[in-house]
DNA sequence: CAGAAAAAAGCGAACATTCGCTCGTTTTTT
DNA sequence: AAAAAACGAGCGAATGTTCGCTTTTTTCTG
């Protein structure tokens, strides 16, 4: 394994800058957003705060009182930059959608060799939630929020993250390579610990353990779990 | 390893008869409620409508009318039962910290072997959130419903089982038992595999696995993981 | 380049609605 | 007949949202 979340940060912000002119190139049509520079400096304001008082209380919890007063934005001056409360939600889903979708699909190339991929596939993903770890906890704690479509999409691409790991531990085996006897439940394993790193973040910053050493330990860990000979 | 999910459950029913009585036990004074027959059969069709909607909805946002229609109970008649809407949920957390304090400290005797007090830890765990499903779920969900005493109890209970599952690695290691180079990162691994257990129940109940198999892989792993000779 | 006109962004009091909760009354149980 | 449980309309407070107005920024023009 060569990748590296340094690396890994230079190809992100290659990709997709950042998150946002991500949100301003989804809505400012929708909202009437003129101008770049003002727009992406007051979604992330907003954006930021909403991440710091549903990360306490909740999203639903939180009032656009609560919003306005936090980020020194008047009522008014908020719903420039959304239309409804729930609105903030899909927004935040759908770009991170995004730019998940930018910068995982966009290397799907197959590999000659399964067990490779399997590595670059999660520690992919550990860079990527570790660049938009409040954007990955928020989808996880607020999904309730969304309307059917935008769940089903977040469903969709869980699963077909899993159903990637599943593929390279079954490959793996077939060419020789492996001896995993529970794929099922190893690779069910894998994904919970690609969620552990953003949703415990903190406990992993007050052990001072970096993305790079927690993606060394997964790895390590896929080797004992599959029997790598 | 030789506890089965059903010894459990006669365990379980011996030590704390069911949730609603034991709910009965610690709230019927400060409520004012009479007749347990009557009040047990309220409390499990009150309990069971907010997990039913908290599912599916959240916490806060169930409305008391929603649960009131949900329940076929009067505004008035739901207010027998809680004195506020914040402690229907500080119930159910107090209710099932009660619960798995019965069913897990009491097993809390020190046994020569680590490896086996680690099994026996694990298996406890997971039988004991096979049976109180909905209630582990609920308190994962909406713990941020919680004021600081209650939610300080559950986080704290938290770390007591990852350290009790640390420990029990360490100890084997050192009785070279095992030669386990992360175990950190393992106890993290193996705690995270506890709430998969109750998180994504609807998933497993499709792939019909039960406790019992689910306890066998999570084993399996361990030995592999912690690299018993 | 200056300054006026137009457009965009920001403001916050006011509105309608909803929610948690109460209490006088009725029904059921003891 | 007394006590306990259940009822549900109604209250005040809080919340999401709107809209007429002010401020700031951009564009146009002499």
């Amino acid at each position: 394994m060569n990748l590296s979340y340094e690396t890994f940060l230079q190809e992100f912000e290659a990709l997709v800058e950042d998150e946002w002119s991500c949100l301003f190139d989804l809505y400012h049509e929708k909202l009437n957003l003129k101008n770049r520079k003002i727009a992406t400096k007051k979604f992330q304001t907003i954006i930021e705060c909403v991440f710091k008082l549903s990360q306490t209380k909740g999203f639903q919890a939180m009032t656009l009182r609560d919003l306005s007063q936090e980020s020194g934005i008047s009522m008014g001056g908020l719903y420039k930059y959304f239309s409804n409360k729930n609105q903030i939600a899909e927004m935040i889903h759908a770009a991170m959608i995004q730019m998940a979708e930018t910068c995982l699909k966009i290397r799907q190339y197959r590999h000659q060799d399964p067990v490779f991929e399997l590595n670059e596939l999660l520690a992919r993903h550990v860079f990527l939630s570790e660049r938009l770890k409040k954007w990955f906890y928020f989808v996880f704690m607020e999904c309730k929020s969304l309307d059917k479509d935008l769940m089903e999409t977040i469903i969709a691409s869980e699963r077909f993250m899993e159903n990637a790991i599943h593929q390279r531990i079954v490959d793996a085996n077939q060419q020789g390579l492996s001896q995993c006897t529970n794929p099922d439940f190893v690779s069910a394993m894998l994904k919970v610990m690609l969620q552990e790193w953003y949703l415990k973040s903190w406990k992993y910053q007050q052990k001072n353990i970096n993305a790079d050493q927690y993606v060394a330990n997964l790895l390590l860990s896929v080797y004992q779990l599959i029997q790598v000979k």
